[in-house]
DNA sequence: CTTGTTGCGGAATGTCATTCCGCCATCATG
DNA sequence: CATGATGGCGGAATGACATTCCGCAACAAG
């Protein structure tokens, strides 16, 4: 009987974890998701019928999550990007906070360990926006100080990449630590 | 004759920019960037030819960057998210510095203006997998030191935004700048 | 060995992307 | 004001592709 487990995964998709098929559709979508499933299915090295059945099994899962378009920020008139930490009094995530994902500006908003509380990606027209901003979250109740980290140039910007590093340069003065000897936390299977 | 401003813009399409009904557009993809065409002009008021004109021209120009999907982080097993602020000694942005972006992990390099040279937008399976990916940053030429804020809770996370706040709540106690009294930045048409 | 399950590939069909064309609004020009 | 050019839109046609159906093979359970 699994029955047990049924009630703990609410409502969770049964969601037998990804193969090395699945991570290579993951990566084909995640460069252009407008391509064919017939063209699709040739780089991954599967019939049209297959990858589609894949692919929405994949979208059925929630693995992926969503299918959208990367929109310049130059295009749209909001060249200004910054990273703003936010240092609260008592619990960060309140409603008032909240409240400020309704403005288009605010990509992301995390709450953070570290010496800050609450941590917003926010791209903006102009630096006044971003005064704008800033003046609404220090009229948030709880809201003690703000830094911004105003982005000068971006490098690299993608979404979330289906591959994982297995295994990292460690430099040679650096021991491997015990517990990870037989490299315990690896991913389950397939690598 | 207006050739004299053919070779300013160089590889730039023509690029009218774009109105509202881009807006819309741009909004509904960004939502979801599966639905046909003619959902897509049902939701903006236009037809379907027209909506694939208007898009078509909205790729061509580059306002659409690519078409892409959301994966789940947690589904493709990197839990971790974090960012890393690192401090350089001269220049950030170095050859060397770059190399990391090789590294699936690594989503977002910046450079920003504050106490910090560049900023890292990193996913990982773990702790370990962020502490391989510090390591090897350490072993960069010219880093100083790193801080790293590990997320807790991600509250908002969504692709950038065509829309912008145009008028934003000031308090009553902050005046309003001279310069920008008749809003000179403003967009420039359709506002 | 038998049986049920799962995933794949080939073929068929319906949907939708894509193109073509005529219409209309806007704007520049005479 | 009149007129021609331009650009964008909607309707219809066509071709490509998503989607389904079905048979087959591999594998696990009984």
């Amino acid at each position: 009987m699994k029955q047990e487990t049924d009630d703990i995964r609410q409502n969770r998709v049964p969601e037998r974890d990804l193969d090395e098929m699945d991570r290579k559709l993951l990566g084909a979508l995640c460069e252009d998701a407008t391509v064919s499933y017939a063209e699709l299915g040739e780089k991954v090295g599967l019939s049209a019928p297959a990858a589609h059945e894949r692919v929405k099994r994949l979208r059925r899962s929630q693995a992926i999550r969503s299918t959208s378009v990367l929109i310049d920020p130059v295009a749209v008139n909001k060249p200004l990007l910054a990273f703003v930490h936010v240092d609260t009094r008592g619990w960060g995530k309140t409603p008032e906070l909240m409240a400020i994902s309704a403005y288009p500006e605010v990509e992301e908003i995390h709450s953070v360990a570290g010496d800050a509380c609450m941590l917003l990606k926010v791209r903006a027209r102009d630096t006044r926006a971003l005064e704008g901003l800033l003046a609404k979250l220090y009229d948030t109740p709880g809201v003690m100080a703000t830094r911004s980290y105003v982005v000068l140039s971006t490098y690299l910007e993608r979404p979330v990449q289906p591959g994982s590093t297995t295994v990292w340069p460690m430099p040679s003065y650096m021991a491997q630590p015990i517990e990870h000897r037989r490299n315990v936390n690896a991913i389950a299977k397939a690598d």
